[in-house]
RNA sequence: GGAGGGGUGCCUGAGCGGUUGAAAGGGAUGGUUUCGAAAACCAUUGUGGUUUAUAUCACCGUGAGUUCGAAUCUCACCCCCUCCGCCA
């Protein structure tokens, strides 16, 4: 959410802004009813001071409470129209994106982001390199056909040494993060309505790609970042705990709705899946530091399972609802010989702690509101497909990257 | 799923129709004292809105209702706790 106040003095940035990020709402709307809003706020705090003050002596007075009356049941009225323009307001409120920052590349979708940097050896084969659905199929570690046969398109099971492999990365993860101040955090997958919405990961074009269960009144989550980030929703951080860094662990869950016929085979983009998710609450001034920190974090995770991969600064018209500035990291992938989404890192300012009202109290213990940080330490599924084909071998067995040696007690994957 | 109990400020906890934005204690902050510290004592200590300002309004889980007046009464919902059942 922003802040009204910057609304009324920054219109024409607002609309930009939306605009830069295609998200179409009418701002001179939301003024109109900001305005309205506050000339009812007066004339009913007008009539309740009045009606106080009779009720405030407690006085017993016939005509006096006569007057107290009318005065009640006009404050009725005006408050019947107050919450007709107060409810339209709040709900547009919430429509508004987050603004991207001025140093955002501007751009309609993701054909428009910005390569900053490739990084790592591509590995140079030499035999016919496979797609890790032929390699993983010889090996027994990937099945999709038969998760097809039990719960449809875009599932898989993992199996074997893949399974173990999930459980090898998870560990490495751990270790490597809770030297950076990560707290641990194995969160719910389920959150109500209004988490979700607070999270900013209800817009319209986030909606249809969440899972509902109705019957609770449940949503699942769709990364670990929407039951950390809802975690401390109401609270109050003292300026010395911060940054608050979170590192959780989640199955994630999405629809995938208007994906249709995109990366429909194997495991790439499935409606399920394990990750790995950064959370950090800091202070304003710090927040894009903590960004730069994040994506630090994700490129030495992918130097040491030695990945190579790309980074990109997400364009305006493709970066999400919450975000004012994102990256990604994409991985190479041999076999489609083309670098592929594995990470990504927002900052998504205070938008998300003001719907969620988490404050902090600064040094002169003023609250203000703390800037959300997340990003993706590893998404297990993506990162498998990402070691299986830059770490394949010709005999059809696979390498297993050093950092994770440790964790598996064994150094390849062999040939069946 | 059944039966009870409860949601009040940073925390514990009183209030159960009329200066109660809220007792008391703890904590925190500032001060006195001290070489310093502890202890003791004194003081301060909610948030958000409207307004140029004075001022004023709202908030005791959420939402509706009764009343001139509600933290206090009524209803619905949400959440938490205890016991029983079920279960990893």
């Amino acid at each position: 959410m922003l802040d009204i106040k910057f609304i009324r003095e920054n219109p024409e940035k607002v609309k930009q802004g939306c605009q830069k990020k295609q998200v179409k709402i009418d701002i001179d709307r939301i003024l109109l009813l900001d305005k309205k809003r506050r000339e009812f706020l007066q004339k009913i705090d007008f009539l309740r001071a009045a009606q106080n003050k009779i009720s405030e002596g407690g006085g017993r007075d016939k005509t006096q409470i006569k007057k107290a009356k009318e005065l009640k049941n006009q404050i009725k009225e005006l408050e019947k129209e107050f919450k007709k323009i107060d409810e339209e307001f709040n709900a547009l409120m919430l429509q508004i994106p987050n603004l991207p920052f001025d140093d955002v590349p501007i751009g309609k979708d993701e054909s428009e982001n910005k390569v900053l940097r490739e990084e790592g050896k591509k590995p140079k084969f030499n035999f016919k390199n496979k797609d890790y659905l032929e390699i993983t199929e010889k090996l027994d570690l990937i099945d999709v056909k038969r998760a097809a046969k039990v719960s449809g398109t875009r599932f898989g099971y993992l199996k074997n040494e893949a399974a173990l492999l999930e459980f090898a990365l998870i560990n490495f993860v751990f270790d490597t993060l809770i030297k950076q101040k990560f707290i641990p955090v194995i969160p719910p997958v389920m959150l109500k309505p209004e988490m979700m919405e607070a999270m900013g990961h209800l817009s319209e074009r986030d909606k249809p790609e969440r899972y509902f269960i109705e019957k609770d009144n449940l949503y699942l989550a769709g990364t670990a970042e929407q039951p950390i980030g809802a975690m401390h929703a109401g609270e109050i951080f003292e300026e010395k705990d911060l940054p608050k860094r979170y590192l959780g662990f989640s199955t994630c869950f999405r629809r995938e709705a208007g994906s249709y016929g995109k990366d429909t085979k194997g495991i790439l983009r499935v409606h399920q899946f394990d990750k790995m998710e950064m959370f950090s609450f800091c202070e304003p001034e710090k927040a894009k530091k903590e960004h730069q920190f994040f994506l630090k974090m994700e490129e030495k995770l992918m130097q040491a399972l030695k990945i190579p991969y790309r980074v990109v600064q997400i364009c305006t018209g493709d970066l999400a609802f919450p975000g004012a500035a994102a990256y990604d990291i994409e991985a190479w992938l041999p076999s489609q010989n083309r670098y592929r989404e594995t990470h990504s890192t927002f900052n998504d300012t205070d938008f998300q702690t003001r719907r969620l009202n988490i404050r902090y109290r600064d040094k002169d213990k003023k609250l203000g509101f703390p800037h959300a940080i997340n990003g993706t330490a590893i998404a297990i599924g993506r990162t498998l497909i990402a070691i299986i084909e830059n770490y394949q071998q010709k005999d059809g067995s696979i390498k297993v990257p050093v950092a994770l040696q440790k964790y598996l007690g064994f150094k390849i994957i062999p040939k069946k």
